[in-house]
DNA sequence: CTAACTTTGCAATAGCATTGCATCACAATT
DNA sequence: AATTGTGATGCAATGCTATTGCAAAGTTAG
């Protein structure tokens, strides 16, 4: 089971060292996106800047990316299987919930194609839909 | 022309003072959104916080909005006239210009409906597009 | 004119992101 | 096994933006 972990951070060319490991699983624990004041809280006791810059590191490998959820505070989610190095997190929508607060991947909701106007080039979209999420949602 | 201004910013119910003319006036000469710093530049010598505040209150009133343009700072822009006081800024995409730097209103380029899963509930939608703007895109 | 309310300006704070540097772990090479 | 180099970690410190408290100034209504 470690074995998965550190395979999954080699594929991405990470060095699998021990805390590395611990983030990831930790990551891998999560359904939701997670800020770095969570990643630390949830941890054991570990130095904040570390795991800023394990985060920092396992976006630029392609293992995870960040959202900017319109809260002002970057969260961060592992990232599909199909994410290579440059390209994350283009086409799937985020979506932040003003009951729970909480900001969900939406892995399987794309974001349509836009047409933009003369001269314009996209290279990255990001769409944040916020409102009420399906555990918050009555009925 | 300060009657313009003026009368725009009574019929958003905020009180005219001469700030608030400058700022509005201001702002009317961007063509695209600015942030605070930039504003606090752009103006004669004033104070930070209470530009800071006007914007607050301008964007109370719906008479701007701001954009998380995913580079950590907010930017403001003036609403079109449709905005009313809740519902600002929720169809129409925003633009960063990966080269200049700007971020730019696209106020005919709007949001596709998108379709959520089982039992989430949109409330807001924020779309920001990066790439390379017109006038940065050679040809 | 005076009282009530709003706006403004200054000071101070909070919070997150980020960098510098020294130490430590590890891996490779001799 | 010792040495050297590279990357990872931890601590300290900083920067920047957003935000609040409070007192002074300005505005409006009675």
């Amino acid at each position: 089971m470690t074995k998965d972990i550190e395979q999954r951070l080699k594929s991405k060319n990470i060095k699998p060292t021990a805390m590395r490991l611990l983030v990831l699983d930790f990551l891998m624990q999560q359904n939701t996106a997670i800020s770095l004041n969570d990643l630390e809280k949830g941890m054991g006791p570990s130095d904040r800047i570390t795991l800023y810059r394990t985060l920092k590191t396992f976006e630029e490998k392609g293992l995870v990316h960040h959202i900017e959820d319109g809260t002002g505070t970057t969260k961060y989610a592992l990232c599909m299987e199909e994410c290579d190095d440059h390209h994350h997190h283009d086409l799937h929508v985020h979506f932040y919930c003003n009951n729970c607060k909480e900001t969900f991947c939406l892995p399987n909701t794309k974001i349509p194609q836009i047409s933009l106007p003369e001269k314009f080039r996209s290279e990255e979209m990001n769409l944040v839909i916020k409102g009420v999420c399906d555990r918050c949602n009555p009925g």
